[in-house]
DNA sequence: TGCATATATGAAAAACTATTCATATAATAA
DNA sequence: TTATTATATGAATAGTTTTTCATATATGCA
């Protein structure tokens, strides 16, 4: 049974979760979690506009759960460490194990 | 390295995120991870209005994530099961572990 | 150089959510 | 009944975020 964070534990939390919690967002997660992709691959997995796609691969980009690589015109998209699969995880049973 | 969920599956991990992605209802979430509390005394803990109180512990009972027991003109919420904290103590551990 | 492909981005539109305010309901006590 | 306390809720506001559209940048190739 956890104690109350303090603020700034908590706004970091509220924010991190933000950033998981967009369907587009978890998708492109999921795309990327065996192994990096291009963002073309990317796209095609999703199912979303190219735009789209990489405007939301900024926001993960910006809250440092993805790494990038360019290797000429691509670029290819993992996640960051495995922080993120844990919480995937924990998501996933809750949502399912019930 | 887990698979891509269904869509209905993303759906509900994407909808529990957003329910857990917001600064009141963690605090909220935190205020009775111990024990059951009575809106009162989640108002206090939490210092937000009473409303606003309101208006989220509905979000949450929505969701199913808390339950409630009536004793006189007081209404008592906990969490509902186990996954929550653990949600929470994921959340928790990739915010402070770096 | 000019062309094609891959990715990124600014701005606008569309959709959504947190918060406040005022008020309603419910239970209890005098 | 009236007054008081505890909780819930509808409506409006304010602020935010997702998505689209058009376009820009960057790389490689002919």
């Amino acid at each position: 049974m956890p104690n109350m964070p303090s603020e700034v534990i908590l706004d970091e939390m509220e924010n991190l979760l933000n950033i998981a919690s967009d369907f587009t967002r978890l998708k492109i997660m999921y795309a990327i979690s065996e192994r990096e992709k291009s963002v073309s691959d990317i796209v095609e997995e999703v199912g979303a506009s190219q735009s789209l796609v990489s405007h939301q691969l900024k926001v993960l980009r910006k809250a440092n759960l993805v790494s990038t690589r360019k290797e000429g015109t691509r670029v290819y998209y993992a996640l960051a460490d495995d922080h993120v699969i844990a919480l995937l995880n924990v998501v996933y049973e809750h949502v399912t194990e019930e």
